[in-house]
DNA sequence: CTGTTAGCGCCTTCAG
DNA sequence: CTGAAGGCGCTAACAG
């Protein structure tokens, strides 16, 4: 049915090696019996077999992305995109493996379903224990993080840095104002910790070193049943009611900032509002958030991985992407309360 | 480096068949036997090689799937989410190819660079010309469509009724009383249609089925360079203005209602709003909107696929998924004025 | 229940 | 520049 490369080189009157080179290694075939060849391919439909090229090379021209949550979040959906569009172009698929259970983390570590069926694993935006770490290098394949806190054990890595960014928030109040912030994060039953796990430290950070008036408060709000409820509850009724409003993500943010404007509250007169990721449409939206572009991270982890597997090296192998604070329209400042 | 078959079948004392079979078809293998390989494959890091199989099966695991957008949309990584939970537990993994101009568009149906290395094509949410069908048909392997106008040529599909539903929401938005309506829709410079064009034709046909004195308007935005922004404006200067308004997507919907109501218009005061997608977070925002669920249908359209790949046939190859109205916040009723 | 063996389709020396 | 040939790791007859 299919025309193997057997066939093409008959009909070519070559050899199968010509034709092979032809696709792969053209500089090495004359263009007279290149075009030759590629022509015949083309009219018997043939193209070279990646299975066989993954047999025969050794490699599995296959990713592992392992993700603790669905892969449509907004930063698991453009990491993937920047990934896959480096990776795609030389011939590499991903295989998305979402960890999201006790179980399945212990499942997963001690049976390594990928072993020998990817060459490079990438772990995206959660922490893994040592002992983990060591089973992922037990592959022998690169180990490449992506917003990992502790990249010890890891071949490589690219990350923004979560604490200092979310700091640049909170001096960003404080400077126009602001004395009484709270920091509004998500909780779940999962097993892992988040590099946005240190943007709570670098709230708590910056407020302290912001001076005594500064008062801050963190809510947590659990993402079941409905984290949105859970934070325009407390924030409503916290008492006394802060200025600014700190949010871990703006898929945090955007539906809070909606219901407490719903209950009357002006943003920014009532709280000042700030989100984190400039995901899609808060530009649209006006949302003041810290602003980070994923695909970018992506796209530079993939190249780490292509070095890595090529040459079992890669310059500059960690790799912090600077970060940017977006002022928009839902932040104010805020007179500075003269003191007694 | 790595252990081979033949290493673990060494170890164990047995032929590699017995190895190959105590992972592949343990029921093949005596408990007692099958136990030893195991432990021994597991000391020395063994697993079967994806690739090895995939070229002695003669399939790929690999399955297409073609997108006109970037796979971060509401829509395509749902769909992709389903996709993917059926496929990966069978081996497959999921090569995406985004074709987003028409050179690629062109390009892309003429070397069919997937040939031969995919055992399915899922084309996903555009729509493709008879002649473009039948390259697909070409690769000898299943086309299956998702949200695709047209199933002249493909295998399987699963769909939603888009212009049905939208018929729905101008329905209802008749049936409480409103009589001056506008849709809103983005245009982009893509050499594909959708079949949520369908869902504006839908609305005219509602509209004029409605009788004459429902008004309604057709609103044109841009994505090139901000579609939030020719909506707003276009629905602020429309005169005489609608009361209600319907949008393409959730993504349209979302950001204008939160601007128009920056300008001071309340909704659903001024303004009805629906969306259509009920994408994340819309009942947070508490957002009326036509539900659809694409996990969903990209899990059913993978069985398809994976029935399709194992026997040539499936039962019920197209399917269309329900929708619902889901009426929240953003919709209210009109006095229905009283005719001269 | 287990072993032997012939390829699956290609790539890559090595010769010419 | 081109051809011949071994073998990548596994699976599926077939034989026992």
């Amino acid at each position: 049915m299919k025309a193997s490369i057997q066939d093409v080189a008959r009909r070519a009157g070559v050899s199968v090696s010509t034709v092979s080179r032809s696709f792969t290694r053209p500089e090495l075939v004359s263009e007279k019996t290149r075009e030759k060849v590629m022509a015949i391919a083309e009219t018997m439909d043939f193209q070279i077999s990646r299975s066989a090229t993954a047999l025969k090379s050794g490699q599995s021209f296959r990713i592992a992305l392992l993700l603790s949550g669905p892969v449509t979040t907004w930063f698991n959906s453009h990491v993937f995109l920047g990934l896959n569009s480096v990776l795609q172009q030389r011939g590499y698929d991903i295989s998305i493996y979402t960890i999201s259970t006790f179980e399945a983390r212990k499942e997963f570590f001690s049976t390594l379903p990928v072993r020998r069926n990817a060459d490079a694993v990438v772990v995206c935006s959660f922490n893994i224990k040592p002992s983990e770490v060591s089973r992922l290098r037990h592959m022998n394949v690169p180990v490449v993080g992506v917003n990992i806190s502790d990249y010890n054990g890891f071949d490589a890595g690219v990350k923004i840095d979560d604490r200092e960014s979310m700091k640049t928030v909170v001096r960003h109040l404080v400077s126009i104002g602001h004395r009484r912030i709270a920091y509004i994060r998500t909780t779940h039953d999962t097993p892992f910790t988040f590099s946005a796990d240190e943007r709570l430290a670098g709230f708590e950070q910056a407020c302290k070193e912001a001076g005594e008036d500064v008062q801050s408060t963190v809510l947590h709000c659990p993402i079941i049943p409905n984290p949105i409820n859970s934070a325009v509850s407390q924030i409503l009724a916290l008492d006394p009611t802060p200025t600014a409003l700190c949010f871990q993500t703006d898929d945090l943010a955007v539906p809070v900032l909606y219901r407490l404007r719903r209950y009357g509250r002006t943003i920014p007169g009532d709280f000042s509002i700030v989100g984190f990721d400039d995901s899609t449409y808060t530009s649209a939206i006006g949302l003041t958030t810290l602003h980070q572009d994923p695909v970018e991270m992506g796209k530079r982890a993939a190249d780490k991985i292509l070095d890595l597997i090529a040459t079992e090296h890669t310059d500059q192998p960690f790799e912090t992407f600077s970060t940017q604070l977006m002022l928009r329209e839902t932040t104010s400042p805020i007179a500075i309360e003269s003191e007694d």
